[in-house]
DNA sequence: TATATTTGAGTCGTGCACGACTCAAATATA
DNA sequence: TATATTTGAGTCGTGCACGACTCAAATATA
């Protein structure tokens, strides 16, 4: 056990790996996306899209934990980048539906080796591989269930 | 090994893992930084400060691997709450010297359980910490060596 | 069934984060 | 030593990310 002090340390804090790891692999995407002229949260709304063609705005914020404030501008954006539809919901008129548009679909194929290329660059063993998104899942979980 | 399909969804992507993760971490500081009143990359810079109490913008901002024009504004905003202050260098005139003031000093030990406080929220394992830190140091490092 | 509560999407304001670029000072090179 | 190159900090513009809040529609409750 090492001193208090110690963990005040910027090298000492796993929060900082993280923080710093999420941003240097964000940056990564950046050259990969630029082909297809979107954003990294842009490109995570069209992952759940090409799961469901055409889900609620509320589906969507679940899915990628953001909540509407941030994902209202983020799809009005890609709404004008002819990405995706919104409509209202006929059943919940509260509820907006955001429908795949074409030009969203057709990156899918384009970019379906865009995770490998991604990948490739950590440099770690499927082992490491592995080992780290189930160590990240679980956080996730951990630190999601608290609110 | 899995169909390429499979990796574009967003439950097998490490990368959502990552970014959710730290997303979630970052939001789990906003209630204890509440109380010194600083954001999450303001406190990563008095972790810097509070190792070196004067340091040039150019060493913060390698040691937290962020741009000028990001730390600049951050640093100004910081300096504005007098928790640092920003002199120029003598021994290099375009270099600016961010030296620790009392405010920002007075938080290192008030803020001496924050780490144990947050990596509690984790509920995570002595083991899984560690697992967890190693492999994300060692990603972090993996990236940053290509740039 | 009238009223209270909850819920889904949204606005507003602030603070990063970063690409592209500028500018002056320092350093390297002809 | 004059010129070219590099470097440190900065401006500008855009896109998240989120706390605090609003508002209307849906649902729960008296």
């Amino acid at each position: 056990m090492k001193a208090k002090e110690e963990y005040q340390k910027l090298e000492n804090q796993i929060c900082f790996s993280l923080y710093a790891a999420s941003r240097l692999v964000t940056k990564c995407y950046k050259p990969l996306l630029k082909d297809f002229e979107i954003t990294y949260p842009q490109y995570l709304v069209l992952l759940v899209l090409w799961e469901q063609e055409a889900v609620s705005l509320n589906f969507i914020a679940e899915k990628l934990l953001l909540q509407s404030n941030t994902l209202t501008p983020l799809v009005k954006r890609m709404e004008e980048l002819e990405l995706l539809t919104r409509t209202k919901s006929h059943m919940d008129e509260r509820s907006i539906i955001i429908s795949l548009a074409e030009k969203g679909r057709a990156i899918k194929d384009a970019a379906i080796d865009l995770p490998f290329e991604l990948v490739s660059g950590f440099n770690f063993s499927m082992e490491e591989i592995t080992m780290l998104k189930t160590l990240l899942d679980k956080l996730v979980n951990n630190l999601n269930d608290d609110q």
